[in-house]
DNA sequence: GTCTATATCAGGATAGAC
DNA sequence: GTCTATCCTGATATAGAC
């Protein structure tokens, strides 16, 4: 059992992919943690505070998930690896949705707060790279610019499909089709 | 001089740019359109008919700034008006910041308030649509569907990079490159 | 159509007991 | 560490005059 508060971060995590940042508010925080709102300014001092600790949570537990593959799973090469990666942001399981969620939040929220942007930069190089270097096992011969580009396509693409499914303007069948398309596509345009 | 209630949008295109959606408190709406609160209510009953009523203003202003080229410049091809079509957005001008800004913000929203969904998902087909008829007007001989898929990926694509540029990302130039070679890429393969 | 003034209420934050 | 109770600001929305 976790304490209380990471009890507390889990909460916060789903009401954000219910009601977002934005609309995160602290007696719903309280309700659904099961605890008073004075225990939660007593953990994170005021608003803010839970939406920082709420956002290194939710990355923290998307670096889980990403990473960790399932032991029993056959061994998957390098293609199939780079399209499990990406397709499993579009997955309609909780703990990807509230991450899918809040992450678009992040983004949208960091076109208003100037204090978020440095953070969420930092991140999307990392996660940019991460793909880079998973389309260069695929295509060892290809160039770091070439690679890094396509890299930033398709997490681009993956964050504006993402978006399209959560606000109900896509069906997640049809971005997931999409996505796989567009990871066929760079590969395709890689190899010359 | 426009009447009060376009006077109202235009404010509210821009206090949406500066606050975002969520941001947007009507009293702030009010002193930026130098009118009364009770006036905008007048005009629009609720927060959420402004917001429903900034869409569609932003839409029309859009669809004004993407058609109307400028008489003077040279006759475009089919590829061309492609091009300038979505590169168009990614451009740093008020008018377009504005557009982008609220246009993402409005996306953003729709995740959490699904009274502006059907609206948006409209809105996001007409687009899409529109893309799909200028590439089949590069290729004639391409499918519907191909057609249609190929847009969604790259309206989802100017979306996703928009973002990044507004969020402090990547860089507007970057952004304008990287769509500008996934049109490439896209028109590529509806010839293959 | 447009204003001033105000009712109303939600939600962030704190005091103080245990 | 955790709760109950409450204060108080700020934001939506309306009444009623002109």
């Amino acid at each position: 059992m976790a304490d209380r508060r990471t009890m507390i971060l889990e909460a916060a995590a789903r009401v954000i992919a219910r009601r977002g940042v934005r609309g995160l508010r602290v007696e719903e925080l309280a309700e659904e943690a099961d605890v008073s709102t004075a225990l939660i300014y007593y953990h994170f001092k005021h608003r803010t505070g839970i939406l920082r600790a709420t956002l290194e949570f939710i990355n923290d537990r998307a670096e889980r998930y990403t990473r960790q593959r399932d032991p029993g799973a056959p061994a998957v090469d390098a293609r199939g690896e780079l399209e499990q990666t990406l397709l499993l942001e579009l997955q309609d399981t909780p703990e990807v949705r509230e991450n899918s969620t809040a992450w678009g939040e992040l983004r949208a929220s960091a076109v208003f707060e100037p204090e978020l942007r440095e953070d969420l930069a930092r991140a999307t190089l990392m996660w940019v790279q991460e793909v880079a270097e998973l389309l260069g096992k695929v295509h060892p011969m290809a160039g770091a610019a070439a690679l890094a580009q396509a890299a930033e396509r398709l997490t681009a693409l993956l964050e504006g499909l993402s978006v399209r499914w959560l606000s109900g303007s896509l069906p997640l069948v049809h971005a997931r089709h999409l996505m796989a398309e567009a990871i066929d596509a760079e590969l395709a345009r890689l190899a010359g």
